[in-house]
Formats: C-alpha cells, sequence, structure tokens
DNA sequence: TGAGACAGTCAACACCGTGTCGAAAACGCA
DNA sequence: TGCGTTTTCGACACGGTGTTGACTGTCTCA
C-alpha cells in the first residue's frame, strides 16, 4: 500500500506493527520460532531491536498475535458449518474434520509455532485451549445429539470422546505437516481421521439414518 | 544401546556421569527442561559448569540419555506383551494401550521433555520416533492379523490406522499428564482410549470371537 | 508561532545462559 | 620420585533478550 500526497517522513505505528507481524509469518513459514530472532522481525519491518520493544513486548507476544488471527477465523468458520449430521452423517463429520485440517494446513507455520510455544507460554496455551475448546464443544454437541437420538450408541462419554478424537486430528495433522515419522500420507489424512471419527462414534462401519 | 556422552574408557568418573543423570531426573520432575540450566545439573551433581561439558557436550545430550533410558525399558516389555488378541481382543488391546500409559507416566519428567524437545533437536527426534514406531509396527501386526482372520474389516490401512491411534495415545497421555484444557480425567484415559481402538478396529462395539 | 505533549527511534548498556580454552590439580602407575 | 593421563575450573567470548535515557519529528491549541 503505497504513501499518497505528501510524503511524511515516517511510516505510521500501524504500519510497523503490521509489518513485524507480516514479516514474522513469512519467517514461520520458512524457519522454526526459535530460529527467528527478534532482530529478524525488527530488521524486516525496517527498524531497530530497540523500536521492536516499542511495538511487541516480546516475540511471544508476535506469536500471540498471529494465533489470535488465525482463532477468530477458526470461530466464524465453526458457526458457519452446516449441521445435516441427521441425514449425511458421514459426509458432515467428513467435512468438519476437512475444515479442520484445513485451518491447520493454511496457517501452517504459525499453527506449528504456537504449538511448540504452548509448553512455555501460559498466554499461548491459552488461546490455543480457547480454540481446540471450540471444536471438542462442537463435537461433543453433535455426539450427544447422534446418541440422542439413537444413532450413535452410549457407553462413552460423549465429552471424553470428543477431546480423544480432536487431540488425535492435532496431533496427525502436525506429524504430518510436520513430515514426522512415523506419520502417514497428506493425501490420505482426511479418509483416516474421518473413518475414526465414524467408526469410534457409531460403534459401526455404515452409521444407518434411524 | 551404548554409552552416550561421554565417550573417553575410563571408569572413574562415572560417579559423576550418573549423578548428572539423576539430577536431570529429579529436576525434571519438578520445572520444565527449559527452566533447568546446565548450572543447575552441575550444580546437582556436585562440579562446576565448565567441568559438566567434560561429561556431556550440551543439556540436550543429558535427556538424550535419560530418554535412551526408557526406551531400552520400552523395548523390552513390548517384547514380554502376550499376544492373545484371537481369544480376548478387548482385554489385549486395553492392557497394550495401558502399558503404553504405564511408560509415559512413570517416566513423566522425561517423556515430556522429549516430546517438547523432539522440535528442536534431530537426535532426540530420531530417538522418539524409533519408540513411536516400535509401537506402531507392534500394532499395525496385530490389526493386519485381525483383518486376515476376518475379525476386523478392512477397508482402512493397518499401518495408516494404527499411526494415528498411537498419536492420538501420545496426545491424550501428554494433555492428561500436563492437565491441559481440554483434557480429560487421568482415571477414564485407558478406558476411553481402548474403547476408540476396539471400535475403530473392529468396526463394531463388541468384536466376536468369530 | 511557539510551547508542550506525545509518538517514534535507537545507541549503549546490563544481563543471562551457553560453550571454549588453557592452565593446574589429582590420580594412577612404574 | 617422576610421568602421563584424567579431571577440574577460572576466565573469557559470544549471542540473544530486555531496559534506559536522550533525541527527533509531528500535531495541537493558546
Amino acid at each position: 500500500m503505497a504513501q499518497r500526497g505528501r510524503r511524511t517522513a515516517r511510516v505510521s505505528g500501524d504500519e510497523r506493527q503490521d509489518a513485524i507481524l507480516v514479516t514474522a509469518e513469512a519467517l514461520l513459514g520458512e524457519r522454526a520460532f526459535d530460529d527467528v530472532s527478534i532482530e529478524d522481525l525488527a530488521g524486516g519491518a525496517g527498524i531497530s531491536r530497540p523500536t521492536f520493544y516499542f511495538y511487541f513486548s516480546s516475540k511471544d507476544e508476535v506469536l500471540l498475535a498471529l494465533l489470535d488471527r488465525v482463532i477468530t477465523e477458526v470461530e466464524h468458520r465453526v458457526g458457519d458449518l452446516p449441521r445435516d449430521f441427521e441425514s449425511d452423517p458421514v459426509g458432515a463429520w467428513t467435512r468438519s474434520i476437512g475444515m479442520f485440517v484445513e485451518v491447520f494446513v493454511s496457517h501452517r507455520g504459525v499453527s506449528t509455532a504456537a504449538i511448540a510455544a504452548r509448553a512455555r507460554n501460559d498466554e499461548v496455551r491459552a488461546l490455543w485451549s480457547k480454540s481446540m475448546q471450540s471444536w471438542v464443544d462442537f463435537s461433543s454437541d453433535v455426539i450427544r445429539a447422534e446418541q440422542a437420538r439413537g444413532a450413535a450408541p452410549e457407553g462413552i462419554d460423549a465429552h471424553d470422546l470428543a477431546v480423544s478424537l480432536n487431540l488425535m486430528n492435532e496431533r496427525l495433522i502436525t506429524a504430518v505437516l510436520n513430515q514426522e515419522s512415523p506419520a502417514i500420507a497428506e493425501s490420505r489424512a482426511l479418509d483416516v481421521l474421518s473413518t475414526i471419527w465414524i467408526r469410534s462414534i457409531y460403534g459401526s462401519i455404515n452409521p444407518g439414518r434411524r
């Protein structure tokens, strides 16, 4: 976005702040959070290291701001999800999980950095949990509804099941994105995950319409 | 797997080396790896910081040695597991998963530190994968056998399924140990996990003896 | 128009943890 | 006793983080 009209000697504060965030997201795409120094962020935004502290109080604070944007996006998307589980349970679950995968993948750098930072930073941990919690709430509501209408068997607490399955997704996707071993082919991830969800929620291979 | 760390032959400094490991395991029980400095390890072992480097080349090297011990224990235990899946599939899986849980829990500090260090350190990552791989191999062998004898349905690759379920275990147990949120009650973990394993491997709530 | 409030900037400094080096002490063993 | 090897650590270099204080533009209102 170019500055038109009278040339101001200074770039505005907001632009600087944004430049730091843009730099951070770009650098996280190519290397790990620990390997990005505040010097790098400041340099990328065209300011000196002390000036960085005018905008953010630490490197973690930058990650937090980045994560916050992602979380906001996730919340909107969860809300927009169609809930056609009665008519097409397999399709509905697969689309939901696909969305989960999509969010992770499209913010790969931020996601993996946040997951790593979670162990160290309270605020990152809180924000991440909040997001996971929204996924868990969504899934356990649906599972509970499916159990209530007799489509899914009781015998397992809906919340416990939802937590376990969501954590599985988080972990498997991380493994795939980081090309860990053991992991599975990225192309098969969605299929495998949704199969496990369906089988463990409905207790059978083909959930009937009942 | 022998002799990580100090690679010179003589025996006399073994006590020191051991004191460092003991100190490390103790400190990892009370705080995070990042919050344990080399100074702390050296102090705990009654030596100065530079002397620490005579025994280990870095803090990560200590963690690696600790992890190596745990891995060795795991390997023995996996070998000793009874394989009575034909006669009592539910019990057999539950015992296997219970063992997995047990190993994690009994080496809580080392496990969580290793999981965190994995992102940063190649050797830790390699060692951890090797262990996970042995669990995955064990599980996928059994799943494949169950599918072959007709007890479990095809329709999902045994290896992909094994990877996903094992990663779920890793992640859920970590969440429970760290008291994350979302997580589930520690007392219910084994039950929930084995239910998900059974349902997704056998495609039904009660695997028949067939 | 000019005084003060305020946003923005950075050189210089303090600090902490890691890792290195070389000199010296302790320990066998002949 | 004297020699080589093992073990020890003081002192130093380095890199990253975070702080301080002084300085420079810019805006605004009397």
